[in-house]
DNA sequence: CAGCAGGGGGCGT
DNA sequence: CGCCCCCTGCTGT
């Protein structure tokens, strides 16, 4: 297939949706989504908006009109008709099902009549949506959502390809969803973008006008067989489809053509777009493989290694290893002993495959990880499923060593338990006779010197920005971003905002 | 304010 | 795979 290689990633992307991650590369992912998209189960089993990094991905994601599953959920088909959607016929009930010749034509009559384009996308194989003249509406293959030429085509890349195609024009910000940029432009920038006179939302992205185009061409072959590819939609048509204004240019010319690597795939449209791999649940973007594939571990949650001394749980081999010079360093440290299960077990299976089968992944959002969820690491059994991801911060009550036991621990070790102990290194600060064990204590020392966090509303400066935080809370009655000079009226409002940190 | 542990990314091997 | 670096949150002073 030509393109293969863009489908390829796309694939491979479904395939981390589809909880498939226990291939052990993009090949073999790609391989399976290919038969469960075209081969005998036919339809796929989307479930990325189970996961709880998915979830969180962005608030503005979050109110997309999908909920990122392929069927559509109840907040999903509300939001839908919010959008303009008609219900979507037969809906209830409905199974997922790719275009196939049974449904190119409804059985209904003429005002049901549904025309499937001759044509698919190369780089999916996919025919998008079908067509209905009478109601002048399109409707998706894959779930059957009904709407006009561009939401549906938004619809279809932002839940069915997971492409952001639209860009804030001044952060790094994106979204499968215009509108989502455009409340994203209000709130964050105080820009009011009503689509006719945004800045430039539509992200250089070749996809969405090929997906436009196709459309265009299947609606102007149904209502005018003879004029076929004549009103094939120019660029600012498109633009005005979505209700952009400032598209960039060069996109592609061959409205066949397959898509750049950076654009195919939601990672290349990111703030990294050069890229090789891109997370799928967050901006996380690198070149290297095998980095890819470690952060992946990060959304999967699971903990496949473990101190043999306190028995807490590590997703990572050298995480262990520091825990253990630091907590433990009068145990001898055995690199054989940490692994909480073997790599493969006996039928080939991954660790992570173990715990996330069908079964696993179906009872996984139920494990969503609540204010107030804490792991007892000392009653999770190996063998068994990691807990859900705990929140930061809150240290599960370990077996042992005690609390006290461990500042035992370090200040019996203290000098000599690190490399950096070792070497007796020390941070000086320059302004003072101050020194640090590590050069973030440094840092953060500095930062009383030199106070960086200034108040935006008076001349208070504060070393620290937890206490710029108090500072305007108590004198200015606002919410401050940690992160960032965003004042909120209220805690709910900083809350919106600080989920899109996220 | 500073020490500390945990977690994530980059990089070399 | 392991090391290093950086950052965050918690905790004690």
């Amino acid at each position: 297939m030509e393109g293969g290689g863009t489908l390829q990633e796309w694939g491979g992307r479904r395939a981390v949706m589809d909880a498939l991650p226990a291939m052990d590369c993009y090949e073999d992912m790609f391989k399976e989504i290919t038969r469960k998209l075209y081969g005998e189960e036919g339809l796929p089993d989307v479930t990325e908006g189970d996961h709880p990094s998915m979830r969180a991905q962005s608030d503005y994601d979050g109110e997309s009109p999908e909920g990122g599953h392929g069927a559509l959920a109840a907040f999903g088909l509300a939001a839908l008709m919010q959008n303009g959607f008609p219900p979507p016929p037969g809906m209830f009930g409905h199974h997922h099902h790719l275009q196939s010749e049974s449904t190119k034509y409804r059985p209904s009559g003429g005002e049901d009549k549904w025309v499937s384009s001759e044509e698919t996308l190369q780089w999916t194989g996919s025919k998008i949506a079908t067509y209905n003249a009478h109601q002048k509406l399109f409707r998706c293959t894959e779930c059957e959502c009904v709407g006009f030429l561009s939401r549906v085509a938004e619809h279809w890349l932002g839940t069915h390809a997971n492409l952001r195609v639209f860009q804030c024009p001044q952060c790094p910000y994106a979204s499968a969803w215009a509108r989502c940029v455009r409340m994203h432009l209000q709130r964050q920038h105080n820009v009011v973008d009503t689509g006719e006179n945004n800045s430039g939302l539509w992200k250089e992205n070749p996809v969405l006008e090929e997906v436009t185009k196709y459309l265009q061409r299947l609606k102007n072959k149904i209502e005018s067989p003879s004029v076929q590819n004549v009103n094939t939609p120019s660029t600012t048509q498109l633009k005005t489809e979505f209700g952009v204004s400032s598209a960039p240019q060069n996109h592609g010319q061959n409205q066949n053509s397959t898509p750049s690597r950076s654009s195919a795939q939601p990672g290349g449209t990111e703030n990294t777009p050069s890229k090789r791999y891109c997370c799928t649940f967050c901006p996380y973007a690198t070149d290297r493989r095998d980095l890819f594939t470690r952060h992946e571990n990060i959304h999967r949650d699971e903990k496949p290694f473990q101190c043999y001394v306190c028995q807490k749980q590590f997703n990572r081999a050298d995480h262990v290893k520091k825990h253990f010079l630091r907590m433990h360093r009068d145990h001898p440290y055995d690199l054989n002993r940490i692994r909480r299960q073997p790599p493969k077990n006996s039928n080939g299976m991954s660790y992570y495959n173990k715990y996330t089968s069908p079964q696993q992944n179906a009872t996984r959002p139920q494990s969503l990880p609540t204010q107030g969820q804490i792991h007892h690491g000392l009653n999770i059994p190996a063998g068994f499923p990691p807990p859900p991801p705990g929140i930061r911060g809150v240290k599960p009550p370990l077996p042992s060593p005690p609390k006290m036991q461990q500042n035992g621990c370090n200040a019996k070790s203290h000098g000599s338990k690190t490399a950096k102990k070792k070497g007796e290194k020390r941070y000086s600060c320059c302004y003072c006779a101050w020194s640090g064990v590590d050069n973030w204590c440094l840092k953060r020392h500095l930062n009383t010197h030199l106070k960086p966090f200034v108040c935006g509303l008076c001349d208070y400066k504060a070393a620290r920005s937890e206490r710029l935080a108090t500072h305007v809370l108590k004198v200015h009655n606002k919410r401050a971003c940690g992160r960032c000079s965003f004042l909120g009226e209220d805690s709910a409002q900083l809350a919106i905002h600080m989920q899109e940190h996220q």
